[in-house]
DNA sequence: TCTATTGTTCCTAAATTCCGAACTAACGAA
DNA sequence: TTCGTTAGTTCGGAATTTAGGAACAATAGA
């Protein structure tokens, strides 16, 4: 298994850090990691905003997340530990992660809470694979 | 020739703004486009940071940005106005585009500018096809 | 050992992006 | 009117990126 990558703070790029969290599911995972006063481990997002993510798709998720700077991954044993990188990236960007967690905040008060009875019409339908 | 599309600032999404803004032409184009204080046409960024952006790719980038919610634009004439929605935005996501400007002069600073002799054997390798 | 748990890698299909070529639309001149 | 120019859009196909199932690796406990 492959060392985790995480970049150096002056090899951030703005460019990655929107398109990080220009996916739903990432900006959720990051808002609840940096909310979060202890390290959040991966498998607590198996299902995110009443969505299943496949845990695939959840590791180039965290993968993303990480290569743009915005979180730092930890193996302890057989889980990982992330933690945001909130602070050192307020120093290079002042001011831009907290606006857009604030606007993710934002924009998820603005939709109502969905039912739980409707809320499988409303998910995005499944692709099907050969 | 297809009227231009522009949602409403309601249906402006933090995730599409992050995703209009996560590509290095387009940020740098909104960034002049909010910085002005007239209203830019799309040719006036045929090239972009040093960089020829074909045109047909360029009218791509001004449709993201607009069915982002970033820019709206108006046909006089033989050409496009394009103005910014940084008022609206700011209403309703408080501080965020402010801030993606910010992090991008940040950023756009602390490169040295390219010198001119040396600047092609930085740009991008063109992708060849068939 | 064997088994369970957590996360990664591989592989292929689907979606998205890029950009040259062809096109449309507005304008001015002849 | 028609021709030519300018500004931008659309089309089509290739390249790139993404999604997720299956198989895998790594750790821990029994």
């Amino acid at each position: 298994m492959r060392p985790l990558f995480h970049p150096s703070i002056d090899d951030v790029t703005v460019e990655a850090i929107l398109h990080a969290l220009s996916d739903p599911v990432r900006v959720a995972i990051f808002a609840r990691i940096a909310g979060s006063d202890c390290s959040q481990s991966c498998s607590n997002f198996l299902t995110v905003s009443e969505k299943a993510v496949p845990k695939s798709t959840l590791s180039q998720h965290f993968k993303a997340l990480r290569e743009a700077g915005l979180i730092r991954g930890e193996r302890r044993g057989v889980e990982m530990h992330n933690s945001p990188r909130c602070a050192e990236i307020e120093r290079r960007f002042p001011g831009l992660i907290s606006a857009i967690v604030n606007a993710h905040k934002v924009q998820s008060a603005g939709k109502p809470p969905p039912l739980p009875t409707a809320a499988a019409g409303r998910r995005k339908a499944p692709r099907r694979r050969g």
